[in-house]
RNA sequence: GGUGAGAUACUCAAGUGGCCAACGAGGGCAGACUGUAAAUCUGCUGAUUUUUAUCUUCGAAGGUUCGAAUCCUUCUCUCACCA
């Protein structure tokens, strides 16, 4: 049992530092119910939560299910600082108002993966601002600025001669305080984060609380492309808000090979299991595709619902496999007639008449399945399906 | 503060008076192939119903010239080295 937990809790991660004392902490469950705690720190800024995110949040989701009490908090004091990143960017401060809704929406979305039951929610203003500028002190003493410059990205930027804020220094001290504050046994994060996980030990230590966290880093997903880490800004992402049939589709999009990956870091399916489909497909007794469905499918269930998740399938079917039209698509009225050029820029399905000519001379548009060769074609009154590519559509009625 | 280098389309990057709507690569879009995959191959990738044409674009504004991304002037910004 306790070796089952153990694999499921190393599943996927990157790196475990104090692997010995997880152990301990696991075993004490198992054999006396005691249960410990888990911290992982979120930004207050306006939760958008895509899959990458979720990784942790799937990892805290496995700590429950054998005795952790997630610690959720939320960095509503260090976010005036803002987390080194190498953009050296001063963050515009959130007012109260605007942390507690971010905080509400957070909740909102990460309930659908944590057990609210076993989860706090806390706020580090709530005991940094208490600390006051002796404490603030005497939380610099227990630092120098040789160790802090170990820190990768400080390092880079020492040597590049870009300039690094001393509050950029008091981040990790700060982040590294919460844990003191909140007695953590284990506290998780990405990789990127390994420089402040270890200052939780530390300090720990230092403030002789009587235990140093262990510390589990998740390796950052990659997005859509298999390349780069799923971000917005990548537009490689997708979005725990996003619509049932686009996650699906956009899940179904990616490669084999991400998809494994994808398995191991997102899915709540067992590892045996996993093995079993990949030994599936090896020996060719299990369609990838099928293997990649059933993975959208968990996917889309989990942040929807199981009927949101099947219809999104057969829709996908009836749209990608077989060639069918959508069962919804944007409608448009134009005034007729008019040309088809101009018609597909208007339902926006193409972003200049210049675009829309060579669409159609590459033979990408289609009015109502047909392909269309002419480019001068025009629309007379009537209802037509405009489509463009293989995924873009639009209803247009033309009127007199 | 001083000296030097640079700013070209989504990104990187060629182009130093006409052959430039601007090489090439990446990205994106489309077509073929497929499992809407991936990989591969092909085409397109400033705008415009003048489409073997016209107009606008190479940090900004002026100027030289029949003609400027390319030359000159001023300005703005970025980077490097020195202090």
């Amino acid at each position: 049992m306790i070796q089952t937990a153990l694999r499921e809790i190393r599943r996927g991660t990157a790196e475990i530092i104090d692997e010995a004392r997880l152990e301990t902490l696991l075993k004490n469950f198992f054999e006396k119910g005691e249960t410990y705690t888990v911290k992982a720190g979120f930004d207050p800024t306006a939760p958008d939560l895509h899959l990458g995110h979720t990784v942790l949040l799937q990892k805290l989701a496995a700590f429950q299910k054998f005795g952790g009490r997630i610690q959720f908090l939320i960095g509503d004091f260090t976010a005036q600082i803002g987390d080194p990143t190498g953009k050296s960017e001063t963050r515009k401060k959130l007012l109260p108002a605007q942390i507690q809704e971010n905080a509400h929406s957070y909740k909102s979305q990460v309930f659908k993966i944590l057990d609210p039951e076993k989860t706090t929610v806390v706020f580090n203003a709530d005991w940094i601002n208490p600390l006051g500028a002796a404490g603030m002190l005497e939380l610099t003493t227990t630092y120098n600025v040789a160790r802090m410059l170990e820190r990768d990205d400080f390092d880079k930027r020492h040597k590049a001669g870009i300039s690094i804020s001393i509050s950029e220094f008091l981040y990790p001290l700060l982040q590294g305080y919460d844990s003191v504050h909140l007695k953590s046994d284990i506290e998780i994060g990405g990789t990127d984060q390994k420089f402040n996980l270890l200052m939780g030990r530390h300090l720990q230590r230092v403030y002789e609380i009587g235990k140093e966290q262990s510390v589990l880093m998740m390796p950052i997903l990659e997005g859509l492309d298999g390349v780069q880490k799923m971000s917005k800004s990548l537009g490689n992402y997708i979005a725990v808000a996003d619509e049932p049939n686009e996650m699906f589709g956009k899940i179904l999009s990616i490669s084999d090979t991400l998809m494994w990956r994808y398995y191991e870091l997102l899915s709540t399916q067992t590892l045996d299991a996993i093995e079993a489909l990949k030994a599936g497909v090896e020996n060719g007794s299990l369609h990838p595709k099928k293997v990649k469905e059933s993975l959208a499918l968990e996917i889309t269930t989990r942040f929807h619902s199981e009927e949101a998740a099947l219809a999104a399938q057969e829709e996908f079917e009836r749209v990608h496999a077989q060639s069918e039209i959508p069962s919804e698509m944007d409608e448009f009225t134009l005034e007729g007639p008019i040309w088809i050029a101009k018609a597909l820029v208007d339902c926006a399905l193409s972003p200049s008449t210049s675009q829309a000519r060579r669409e159609i001379k590459q033979g990408s548009v289609k009015i109502d399945q047909n392909k269309l060769s002419d480019e001068q074609y025009q629309l007379e009154a009537g209802e037509y399906i405009l489509q463009v590519g293989k995924r873009k559509f639009a209803r247009l009625k033309v009127t007199q």
